[in-house]
DNA sequence: TATGTTGTAACCAAATTAAATACATGTTTA
DNA sequence: TAAACATGTATTTAATTTGGTTACAACATA
C-alpha cells in the first residue's frame, strides 16, 4: 500500500507553476515535466482549484497560484488531492466479536494511537511550503551549474 | 488509500493472546474474536512469528507471545506485517522530465520531507506497547462493569 | 489411525490507481 | 463566424492490492 502519487504530482505542479510564473503553465506543459498525460494533470488541477490553491479558467490556457508559495504547505496539497480520508490512514477490521473483551474494546483503544500517528505525519507536511521546495530546487540547480 | 488492516488485526491478535495466556489461542479462536477466517489469522501469525513476536508450532494448537507485552511496540507489529515498505509510504511519479528544473530535482527535494513524515508516524507507533493497549482494554472493561 | 492444528499455495471478487479516450464547454484569433 | 486550442468531465482499461475462500500437505496427539 502506498499513498497515491497525486500528492507528489500536486507538489510538482505547484512548484512548476510558480517557477514558470512569467510563462503559461497549461496542462500539457505541466504534463510534460511530470511525464504523464494532460488529463491526469487537469484532474489534479481541478482538485487544487477547488481547494483554493490555484486559479485556472475554462478555455484560458495556464494556471497561476492563488496564494503566495510561502503560504501553501504540503499539508494543504495533501488534503486538496484527497489521498487520505480524514482519520482513515489506517484501516480497522470491521465488526470484531462483542463477546470478547478484546473484540469489544480494541477499536476504541487503538483509534487514538492511530489518529496521533496520522497527525504526527500531517504536522511534518504542514511545516514545509511550496516556497521551501522551490528554494531547494533552485539551490540544487546552482550546484549543478557550478559543477558543469 | 488506506494502510491494510493486517496491522490492527495483528495488534488485536497479540493483545488477545496475552489476555488469554492461561488458555489456548488457536487460529480459530483468534479468528472468532477478530471476526474473520482462520486462514487470514494464520497468515498474520506467520508474519508475527517470523518477526519473533510470537511462538507457534505446526500441529500444536495455540500461540504465545515470544516477549513480554511491554517489550512489543505497535511499530514492531507494523513492521512485522509489512503493511508499508521502507520509505515507500508515499509514492512518487516515475521519470519526471530531466529537461525541466523542477522535473530533474523534485524527487530529491521532496523525498526528505516524505521520509520525515513517515518517521514521525512510526515514532508514535513505537511509543505504544501491547501492554499499554491491554491496560486500556482492562480499564474500559472495569468501567463497563461499574455501569452495568 | 483418526482427529485437529499449523503452514502454504492458489484462486476470486472488490476496490483503487494511473493511463487513455472521447467529448462538451469556453476562449481566442485568423 | 469559423477554426484552433484549452479546460472540465465521464467512461474505459489494465495492473495492483486487499480480504476472503478453498484445498491440501505437514505435524502432533489421543
Amino acid at each position: 500500500m502506498s499513498i497515491s502519487s497525486r500528492f507528489t504530482v500536486g507538489v510538482h505542479v505547484l512548484a512548476l507553476i510558480e517557477l514558470n510564473k512569467e510563462g503559461i503553465s497549461s496542462s500539457e506543459f505541466l504534463a510534460g515535466s511530470v511525464n504523464t498525460n494532460p488529463t491526469l494533470i487537469r484532474k489534479i488541477m481541478g482538485m487544487l482549484k477547488k481547494a483554493g490553491l490555484i486559479e485556472v479558467h475554462p478555455g484560458i490556457a495556464g494556471a497561476k497560484l492563488a496564494k503566495e508559495p510561502s503560504y501553501i504547505t504540503l499539508l494543504d496539497v495533501y488534503k486538496a488531492v484527497d489521498v487520505v480520508k480524514e482519520k482513515e490512514l489506517f484501516s480497522v477490521h470491521e465488526n470484531p466479536h462483542p463477546n470478547c473483551p478484546v473484540g469489544r474494546n480494541i477499536q476504541d483503544s487503538i483509534t487514538p494511537v492511530l489518529s496521533a500517528a496520522q497527525l504526527a505525519l500531517e504536522k511534518v507536511l504542514g511545516n514545509v511550503t511550496i516556497e521551501d521546495i522551490l528554494k531547494d530546487i533552485v539551490d540544487k540547480e546552482k550546484f549543478r551549474i557550478v559543477n558543469e
